[in-house]
DNA sequence: CTATCAATTATCCAACCGCATAATAAGGCC
DNA sequence: GGCCTTATTATGCGGTTGGATAATTGATAG
């Protein structure tokens, strides 16, 4: 009694996997960490749930690797930003802040993205360590920033604006996520550009409305 | 055959209660939501896992309890810090940013706390309300420092102040839940103030080392 | 056209979840 | 000190979870 199979078609390897990693990260952007079983992402993927296995150690391994994927798009869409940006110091890092506080990388799932992800890092050595990377390395971007801005100010001067200023983007950027109709358009980017602005000591508000794609994403959100 | 039971003793009601969502609070801190399951809770309390459906309605009714005490508490704390302070408005708010910047406000399990429970804001509409409330109400206050500061500008100014203000202290509490090894002790505070001073037009730095507790709980993140 | 083998599915399993209910004992009251 | 209320424990249930394994398919090479 051959009980019906579901048809199915053979797909590469990274196919296969890039449509695990995807569907893992849309259901712990809609539901949370919890929502995304092996049964729910094996669905949403178009598979059934024992292929999991079959290309993941585990369900934690898929949850790892859809981190590290979710992290990678995120630095690499940052340094896209700067790749596209004009040569003007100040125009530039204008372009960061403006790019790290509009939509896509402002957006309510990011966020629930990001916490449901912090409390796996918390946990797992492994995570920790690839945010650690990721974290810094935005930081370290937009520290050089600044420094071509300032002229290059003592090392220790540098990181502390660096610093605060990366505290104003991610406390802005999550405002934004969290309360996203307690802003009016372009309003978070015009608050961000003029604290960054104070906190370095240059205006950086006349350079908001040009040469900004603002079309990709980035950000680095935290955790330990 | 009388199988012997536990020993017990009975407790009133708050009691119970309060050590039900001081476990959950743990639990939740320590492994995330998902560590927080009735029988492990009740193990945490003491008693046996029957015994919450007998003070709650359910898991769900004692998390969203768990979250509004977590939340109130903080408030409460927050306006203690105010409480004890000196009267010229400049040493209230460095005491304020100060407060909001240094143990035990900034802790390794308070930003897995926030992050867990931002998820389930997430979902239920009852806890999401309860954040909105609580996290105006805390900006509602920073707002209020800044005016008694900058002599009454005009309201549209305060509000983009205490947004910009409210987004430093909330990105600099996130990095040093985050990575307390980072930062050395005091620089958090230190750019906190520096930071803030700088937004508002005024120096705070002065204020830093007196007359500010250092003692409570509070501040006030996000989601929606 | 067929044999081969990896990819995919189907099925089973032990553990755990939250919840419901029955049995039991603790503590106040007279 | 005995009784009555009820807080608390103990036990059982249906459903779901992540993981393991066996069966079956489809692609591919000869």
């Amino acid at each position: 009694m051959p009980p019906d199979r579901k048809p199915y078609h053979r797909a590469d390897e990274d196919t296969r996997r890039q449509a695990l990693i995807t569907a893992t990260l849309a259901l712990v952007a809609e539901g949370g960490a919890q929502a995304a079983t092996v049964r729910a992402i094996a669905q949403k993927a178009g598979v059934t749930a024992g292929l999991i296995r079959h290309y993941f150690q585990g369900k934690d391994a898929l949850m790892a690797a859809a981190y590290a994927h979710l992290m990678h798009r995120m630095t690499a869409d940052s340094a896209a930003v700067l790749r596209t940006a004009p040569h003007d110091p100040k125009a530039r890092l204008a372009a960061f802040v403006t790019a790290a506080l509009c939509p896509p990388v402002v957006d309510g799932e990011a966020l629930v993205l990001w916490a449901a992800f912090m409390q796996e890092t918390h946990r797992d050595p492994a995570m920790r360590q690839t945010h650690a990377q990721t974290y810094l390395a935005f930081r370290d971007q937009l520290q050089s920033l600044i420094a071509d801005l300032l002229g290059h100010s003592a090392p220790q001067d540098l990181r502390r604006l660096a610093i605060a200023c990366n505290a104003v983007i991610d406390g802005l950027w999550m405002e934004g996520c969290a309360l996203p109709d307690a802003f009016a358009m372009g309003e978070l980017v015009d608050l961000g550009l003029h604290a960054v602005g104070a906190i370095l000591g240059a205006d950086l508000a006349g350079q908001s409305a040009q040469g900004t794609p603002v079309s990709t994403q980035s950000n680095m959100k935290v955790p330990a």
